[in-house]
DNA sequence: TTGAATGCAAAAAATTTGCATATTG
DNA sequence: CAATATGCAAATTTTTTGCATTCAA
């Protein structure tokens, strides 16, 4: 495993500036979409990270295994460092808030899925939509929408 | 519950023609991301259905509860009708697979969730990424990757 | 009749790509 | 030095919006 660059540079991918301050932000943001990250590099005082780059650089970090996304809900995918911590997003699709839950929740779930499919369920970072618990209280849970 | 038309016109929603075409085309096709829907359309013999008129109508379609979407994995939305019969989606990220899995096999999840968020979990058309046995037999499970 | 729905064109977003130049290993 | 990465601009792709017209209730 290693640190994040070394697993960079063994894979062969170059260790960059901008490829190290995509990297940082990623820390310090835990999760952020391609132009949340742009436009946090563009304010950290060094200069502004073309945003094709940053695109790009998120391709390349998640071929090597040290970032990944997840489709929170519409609009674009939120990026995260693999050892961020894992954990599910409960996203309401009421009110649109996130929590984040332990990926225990889960097990049963993958063992699941690995003995009837022989599916390797990535549960790490999965997004379940449904209703917060402050939402589920307003609207029941079998009643009329809306 | 009644039929989806019943259903719209309910909610106050009117039903037209192409509100009608385009809840049979998400019938006919299972699943269809919005420009699939309105190529489909084009083709069905009658008169083309404007792209911003389809989206327009998944909009409402889902606010109305008959229409429901998951995001298989990058790129636009999948959608499908509420009871189009209810699966988890269980998207390979390596082949890009999706294989249908029981709603079943997630309900110690939902249960979990509602436990311990008070989190109404709509596990009916949820997405989870992982290896399909194929791949995940083709990279081993904690395997050097690429 | 009258407000909701449609089509079409134009505007926004979100991503991707080409290419000359700068950098890493 | 050679190959990869970057920046910038332009091209795509996906989604949204404005508006005059049509249509369902």
């Amino acid at each position: 495993m290693s640190t994040p660059e070394e697993q960079l540079r063994r894979q062969g991918y170059r260790v960059t500036g901008p490829r190290r301050r995509v990297l940082r932000a990623l820390g310090r943001l835990g999760h952020a979409t391609p132009d949340q990250l742009a436009s946090a590099l563009a304010r950290d005082g060094s200069a502004p990270i073309a945003l094709s780059t940053v695109y790009r650089n998120l391709e390349a970090l998640t071929e090597a295994g040290v970032v990944t996304h997840s489709h929170l809900d519409h609009g674009p995918p939120s990026y995260h460092l693999v050892d961020h911590g894992d954990h599910l997003h409960l996203v309401c699709s009421r009110c649109g808030s996130v929590t984040e839950a332990q990926p225990a929740s889960a097990g049963e779930l993958a063992g699941n899925l690995l003995r009837e499919h022989g599916f390797v369920a990535d549960v790490t970072h999965m997004a379940i939509h449904g209703r917060c618990r402050r939402c589920a209280g307003a609207t029941a849970p079998g009643g009329e929408d809306r």
